[in-house]
DNA sequence: AAAGAGTTTCGTTATAAAACGAAATGTTAA
DNA sequence: TTAACATTTCGTTTTATAACGAAACTCTTT
Protein backbone atom coordinates (compact mmCIF):
# COMPACT_ATOMS: atom_id res chain seq x y z
CA UNK A 1 0.00 0.00 0.00
CA UNK A 2 1.17 3.51 -0.89
CA UNK A 3 -0.33 4.88 1.91
CA UNK A 4 1.23 2.59 4.21
CA UNK A 5 4.57 4.07 2.21
CA UNK A 6 3.76 7.86 2.87
CA UNK A 7 4.00 7.15 6.87
CA UNK A 8 7.19 7.97 7.34
CA UNK A 9 7.37 10.89 5.06
CA UNK A 10 4.39 11.98 7.26
CA UNK A 11 6.44 11.61 10.55
CA UNK A 12 9.26 13.87 8.62
CA UNK A 13 6.77 16.64 7.76
CA UNK A 14 6.45 18.06 11.17
CA UNK A 15 9.11 20.83 12.77
CA UNK A 16 9.52 19.73 16.27
CA UNK A 17 9.37 16.34 15.21
CA UNK A 18 13.11 17.18 13.42
CA UNK A 19 13.97 19.05 16.20
CA UNK A 20 13.77 16.11 17.87
CA UNK A 21 15.53 13.87 16.00
CA UNK A 22 18.22 16.29 15.82
CA UNK A 23 18.10 16.97 19.69
CA UNK A 24 18.56 12.88 20.18
CA UNK A 25 21.35 12.73 17.80
CA UNK A 26 23.49 14.61 20.25
CA UNK A 27 21.91 12.75 23.35
CA UNK A 28 19.67 10.57 24.76
CA UNK A 29 16.85 12.73 26.82
CA UNK A 30 13.78 11.97 28.27
CA UNK A 31 10.25 13.56 27.80
CA UNK A 32 10.62 16.54 30.27
CA UNK A 33 13.92 17.54 28.71
CA UNK A 34 12.62 18.02 24.84
CA UNK A 35 9.68 20.09 26.56
CA UNK A 36 11.90 22.47 27.80
CA UNK A 37 13.82 22.44 24.40
CA UNK A 38 10.72 22.76 22.63
CA UNK A 39 8.71 24.61 24.89
CA UNK A 40 5.73 22.21 24.28
CA UNK A 41 3.33 20.64 27.13
CA UNK A 42 4.30 17.17 28.07
CA UNK A 43 1.21 15.82 26.24
CA UNK A 44 2.43 17.41 22.73
CA UNK A 45 6.14 16.12 23.14
CA UNK A 46 4.64 12.67 23.84
CA UNK A 47 2.22 12.72 20.98
CA UNK A 48 5.43 13.35 18.57
CA UNK A 49 7.64 10.67 20.56
CA UNK A 50 5.29 8.14 19.76
CA UNK A 51 4.76 9.09 16.34
CA UNK A 52 8.96 8.62 15.86
CA UNK A 53 8.83 5.46 17.62
CA UNK A 54 5.94 4.07 15.82
CA UNK A 55 8.02 4.61 12.54
CA UNK A 56 11.08 3.20 14.00
CA UNK A 57 13.06 6.22 14.07
CA UNK A 58 13.96 5.99 17.86
CA UNK A 59 13.35 3.55 21.22
CA UNK A 60 12.40 4.70 24.63
CA UNK A 61 13.74 2.89 27.78
CA UNK A 62 12.77 3.02 31.16
CA UNK A 63 14.72 4.80 34.44
CA UNK A 64 13.20 4.77 37.01
CA UNK A 65 11.01 7.78 36.96
CA UNK A 66 12.33 8.52 33.80
CA UNK A 67 11.82 7.51 30.13
CA UNK A 68 14.57 8.20 28.54
CA UNK A 69 14.63 8.24 24.59
CA UNK A 70 17.39 7.33 21.70
CA UNK A 71 18.08 7.08 18.29
CA UNK A 72 17.34 3.72 17.24
CA UNK A 73 20.74 2.30 16.51
CA UNK A 74 19.39 -0.72 14.10
CA UNK A 75 16.09 0.29 12.45
CA UNK A 76 14.54 -2.39 10.44
CA UNK A 77 13.91 -0.24 7.80
CA UNK A 78 16.40 0.51 5.75
CA UNK A 79 14.71 4.08 4.95
CA UNK A 80 15.07 5.20 8.45
CA UNK A 81 18.76 4.09 8.73
CA UNK A 82 19.08 6.49 5.32
CA UNK A 83 17.34 9.21 6.99
CA UNK A 84 18.85 8.98 10.15
CA UNK A 85 22.44 8.41 9.13
CA UNK A 86 21.80 11.86 6.43
CA UNK A 87 19.64 13.45 8.79
CA UNK A 88 21.80 16.82 7.57
CA UNK A 89 21.47 16.50 4.23
CA UNK A 90 17.44 16.32 4.63
CA UNK A 91 17.26 19.03 7.21
CA UNK A 92 20.41 21.49 7.71
CA UNK A 93 23.54 21.67 10.00
CA UNK A 94 22.13 24.36 12.65
CA UNK A 95 23.38 23.29 16.14
CA UNK A 96 21.25 21.81 18.72
CA UNK A 97 24.06 21.49 21.68
CA UNK A 98 23.49 19.87 25.03
CA UNK A 99 26.24 20.10 27.76
CA UNK A 100 25.81 19.25 30.94
CA UNK A 101 22.59 19.79 32.96
CA UNK A 102 21.56 22.52 30.71
CA UNK A 103 19.90 22.20 26.91
CA UNK A 104 21.65 25.03 24.59
CA UNK A 105 20.44 25.35 21.53
CA UNK A 106 20.04 26.84 18.50
CA UNK A 107 16.87 26.39 16.47
CA UNK A 108 15.53 28.29 13.80
CA UNK A 109 18.54 31.50 14.26
CA UNK A 110 17.29 31.40 17.93
CA UNK A 111 19.28 30.70 20.95
CA UNK A 112 17.46 28.84 24.00
CA UNK A 113 18.73 27.77 26.98
CA UNK A 114 16.47 26.01 29.81
CA UNK B 1 14.18 27.68 9.14
CA UNK B 2 12.88 24.13 9.95
CA UNK B 3 9.33 24.89 8.89
CA UNK B 4 10.68 25.10 5.34
CA UNK B 5 12.55 22.10 5.44
CA UNK B 6 9.46 20.24 5.79
CA UNK B 7 8.16 21.38 2.76
CA UNK B 8 9.56 18.32 0.72
CA UNK B 9 8.58 16.02 3.15
CA UNK B 10 5.01 17.35 3.46
CA UNK B 11 4.83 17.35 -0.53
CA UNK B 12 6.13 13.55 -0.20
CA UNK B 13 3.04 12.63 2.52
CA UNK B 14 0.09 11.85 -0.27
CA UNK B 15 -0.22 9.04 -1.73
CA UNK B 16 -1.46 10.52 -4.62
CA UNK B 17 1.33 12.90 -5.28
CA UNK B 18 4.00 9.92 -5.07
CA UNK B 19 1.82 8.12 -7.73
CA UNK B 20 1.95 11.30 -10.00
CA UNK B 21 5.89 10.99 -9.48
CA UNK B 22 6.08 7.23 -10.13
CA UNK B 23 3.77 7.85 -13.37
CA UNK B 24 5.79 10.53 -14.75
CA UNK B 25 9.09 8.74 -14.32
CA UNK B 26 7.51 6.41 -17.09
CA UNK B 27 6.34 9.07 -19.44
CA UNK B 28 5.41 13.07 -19.95
CA UNK B 29 1.54 13.22 -19.07
CA UNK B 30 -1.16 15.75 -19.07
CA UNK B 31 -3.71 16.88 -16.47
CA UNK B 32 -6.36 14.85 -18.32
CA UNK B 33 -3.95 11.98 -18.13
CA UNK B 34 -3.08 11.60 -14.92
CA UNK B 35 -6.97 12.54 -13.56
CA UNK B 36 -7.82 9.05 -15.36
CA UNK B 37 -4.96 7.11 -14.15
CA UNK B 38 -5.99 8.42 -10.57
CA UNK B 39 -9.60 8.63 -10.92
CA UNK B 40 -9.59 12.17 -9.29
CA UNK B 41 -11.53 15.85 -10.10
CA UNK B 42 -9.46 17.96 -12.47
CA UNK B 43 -9.05 20.21 -9.83
CA UNK B 44 -7.64 18.45 -7.24
CA UNK B 45 -5.13 17.02 -9.82
CA UNK B 46 -4.04 21.14 -10.25
CA UNK B 47 -3.51 21.37 -6.89
CA UNK B 48 -1.16 18.42 -6.40
CA UNK B 49 0.56 18.66 -9.61
CA UNK B 50 1.08 22.85 -8.20
CA UNK B 51 2.56 21.41 -4.83
CA UNK B 52 5.45 18.96 -6.56
CA UNK B 53 5.68 21.96 -9.36
CA UNK B 54 6.26 24.47 -6.19
CA UNK B 55 9.13 22.06 -4.49
CA UNK B 56 10.86 21.29 -7.78
CA UNK B 57 10.28 17.82 -8.41
CA UNK B 58 8.34 18.45 -11.81
CA UNK B 59 8.20 20.86 -14.57
CA UNK B 60 5.21 22.07 -16.74
CA UNK B 61 5.04 23.04 -20.27
CA UNK B 62 2.41 24.39 -22.60
CA UNK B 63 2.36 22.13 -25.94
CA UNK B 64 -1.25 23.95 -27.36
CA UNK B 65 -4.45 22.76 -25.29
CA UNK B 66 -2.17 20.99 -23.32
CA UNK B 67 0.30 21.35 -20.43
CA UNK B 68 2.49 18.63 -20.29
CA UNK B 69 4.15 17.32 -16.50
CA UNK B 70 7.64 15.63 -16.49
CA UNK B 71 10.07 15.08 -14.27
CA UNK B 72 12.43 17.52 -13.29
CA UNK B 73 15.82 16.47 -14.98
CA UNK B 74 18.15 19.02 -13.08
CA UNK B 75 16.43 20.63 -9.81
CA UNK B 76 18.37 22.91 -8.05
CA UNK B 77 18.11 20.97 -4.69
CA UNK B 78 20.06 18.07 -4.02
CA UNK B 79 17.32 16.74 -2.09
CA UNK B 80 14.96 16.25 -4.93
CA UNK B 81 17.61 14.84 -6.81
CA UNK B 82 18.06 12.60 -4.45
CA UNK B 83 14.34 11.61 -3.87
CA UNK B 84 13.70 11.35 -7.79
CA UNK B 85 16.66 9.19 -8.59
CA UNK B 86 15.97 6.68 -5.69
CA UNK B 87 11.98 7.05 -5.89
CA UNK B 88 11.87 3.39 -5.87
CA UNK B 89 14.00 2.93 -2.38
CA UNK B 90 11.36 4.78 -0.59
CA UNK B 91 8.06 3.84 -1.81
CA UNK B 92 8.51 0.81 -3.74
CA UNK B 93 8.50 -0.81 -7.33
CA UNK B 94 5.21 -1.60 -7.98
CA UNK B 95 4.38 -1.09 -12.27
CA UNK B 96 2.85 2.00 -13.39
CA UNK B 97 2.95 1.02 -17.37
CA UNK B 98 2.02 3.26 -19.46
CA UNK B 99 1.77 1.93 -23.48
CA UNK B 100 0.64 3.98 -26.42
CA UNK B 101 -2.65 6.27 -25.81
CA UNK B 102 -3.70 3.55 -23.36
CA UNK B 103 -2.10 4.24 -19.70
CA UNK B 104 -1.91 0.30 -17.76
CA UNK B 105 -0.75 1.04 -14.23
CA UNK B 106 -0.27 -1.19 -11.21
CA UNK B 107 -1.57 0.97 -7.88
CA UNK B 108 -2.27 -0.93 -4.80
CA UNK B 109 -2.78 -4.42 -6.41
CA UNK B 110 -5.69 -2.94 -8.81
CA UNK B 111 -5.16 -2.64 -12.13
CA UNK B 112 -6.47 0.25 -13.83
CA UNK B 113 -7.01 1.08 -17.73
CA UNK B 114 -8.00 3.94 -19.19
C1' DA C 1 -15.54 36.40 -33.21
C1' DA C 2 -17.44 32.35 -31.22
C1' DA C 3 -17.24 27.49 -29.78
C1' DG C 4 -14.92 23.94 -27.51
C1' DA C 5 -11.28 21.60 -24.87
C1' DG C 6 -7.84 21.65 -21.13
C1' DT C 7 -6.52 23.73 -17.06
C1' DT C 8 -6.63 26.66 -12.98
C1' DT C 9 -8.84 29.36 -9.36
C1' DC C 10 -12.37 29.92 -5.94
C1' DG C 11 -15.52 28.67 -2.37
C1' DT C 12 -17.01 24.97 0.31
C1' DT C 13 -17.03 20.66 2.93
C1' DA C 14 -14.94 16.71 5.19
C1' DT C 15 -11.11 14.65 7.24
C1' DA C 16 -6.62 14.58 9.56
C1' DA C 17 -3.08 16.62 12.48
C1' DA C 18 -1.19 19.54 16.26
C1' DA C 19 -1.78 21.53 20.48
C1' DC C 20 -3.50 22.04 25.18
C1' DG C 21 -5.09 20.93 30.07
C1' DA C 22 -7.05 17.68 33.15
C1' DA C 23 -7.28 13.20 34.72
C1' DA C 24 -5.21 8.60 35.01
C1' DT C 25 -1.14 5.63 35.43
C1' DG C 26 3.25 4.26 37.07
C1' DT C 27 7.63 4.88 39.93
C1' DT C 28 10.52 6.45 43.50
C1' DA C 29 11.47 8.18 47.88
C1' DA C 30 10.05 9.80 52.32
C1' DT D 1 1.34 4.14 52.53
C1' DT D 2 1.53 8.52 51.20
C1' DA D 3 3.68 12.35 48.58
C1' DA D 4 5.90 13.89 44.65
C1' DC D 5 7.24 13.53 40.10
C1' DA D 6 7.31 11.69 35.06
C1' DT D 7 4.67 10.19 31.56
C1' DT D 8 0.58 8.80 28.98
C1' DT D 9 -4.29 8.87 27.81
C1' DC D 10 -8.51 11.37 27.01
C1' DG D 11 -11.48 14.97 25.42
C1' DT D 12 -11.53 19.26 23.18
C1' DT D 13 -10.23 23.11 20.16
C1' DT D 14 -7.72 24.99 16.40
C1' DT D 15 -5.44 24.68 12.21
C1' DA D 16 -4.07 22.35 7.93
C1' DT D 17 -4.94 19.23 4.12
C1' DA D 18 -7.62 16.81 0.51
C1' DA D 19 -11.43 16.64 -2.17
C1' DC D 20 -15.21 18.38 -5.05
C1' DG D 21 -18.01 21.29 -8.45
C1' DA D 22 -18.73 25.67 -10.57
C1' DA D 23 -16.86 29.50 -12.64
C1' DA D 24 -12.97 31.75 -14.85
C1' DC D 25 -9.14 31.64 -17.88
C1' DT D 26 -6.26 30.15 -22.08
C1' DC D 27 -5.45 28.40 -26.31
C1' DT D 28 -6.95 26.31 -30.75
C1' DT D 29 -9.92 25.75 -34.38
C1' DT D 30 -13.74 26.96 -37.06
Amino acid sequence: MLEEKTKIFKALSDPNRLRILKALQTKVLCVCEIRELLQLANSTVSQHLSILKEEGFILEEKAGKWINYSINPRPSDPRISSILSTLDFWIGDENVIIADKKIICCLDRKLICC
